[in-house]
DNA sequence: TATCGTTATATCTTTGAGGAAATAACGGTG
DNA sequence: CACCGTTATTTCCTCAAAGATATAACGATA
């Protein structure tokens, strides 16, 4: 018999759900594909899910995480702003330590 | 601007979900109120969500959490085992440390 | 100006989770 | 054995979230 811990985190700012784990991916995955359609697609997820994603962080956001441009060469595409970047390292970052301290907690209350 | 990490810790056996926050509120309205019909309501939830909650308890529990009695002089009840109120103090706990644990992660990495 | 692939947005449909309500089963008590 | 309040279970209904689809807007390029 034994048991696991796991969790979910997300940060909020000003009461809105500002990033969390299926947002994440989705702005690692837009970094790669280099467009927001190609990302959903990659993802399995309808492009309609995948901006609203995008909006709703951008609404909750102070500053931008992806930029976007419409029309163009390539018909344009999204790219993950460096403070995106930094945002996505920090939220795995946290993640990573919350999964690592409740197994020691797992561990240190024997369940 | 300041943001918030919030999260949601469960506890699965298994692969199946044992216990979350919703569950162990259902836990405590039960030990309270003395039968589920009656902790459904104290928390505005409808007898059958309550009553899925505490099956889904007991097929993922090596021991039972809730004993439960139909019939009798006051028609029956459900009561919470040993074993159930030290889950639900356990529980309580590891999530208290966890909410500290992220609250010092984020200013450590000041977001 | 026609073309192209993307972002942006509206509309319609589907589907699945949850509530409402009805019913049975239970078993102690008078 | 009738009554009572609870647990246990089924059926029906509703409604909101999600998908599918269609269409417009965009703007560099040739």
């Amino acid at each position: 018999m034994s048991y696991q811990i796991k969790s979910r985190i997300w940060i909020e700012s000003d009461e809105h759900v500002f990033l969390g784990e299926g947002r994440i991916q989705l702005l690692r995955a837009i970094a790669k594909e280099g467009s927001l359609s190609k990302a959903a697609k990659s993802l399995k997820m309808s492009y309609k899910k995948a901006w609203k994603l995008i909006d709703a962080i951008n609404v909750a956001a102070p500053e931008p995480l992806v930029l976007t441009t419409s029309g163009g060469s390539g018909g344009g595409g999204s790219k993950i702003t460096p403070y995106g970047h930094k945002m996505i390292a920090t939220f795995e970052q946290i993640n990573q330590n919350c999964w690592e301290f409740l197994d020691q907690q797992l561990e240190k209350h024997q369940l």
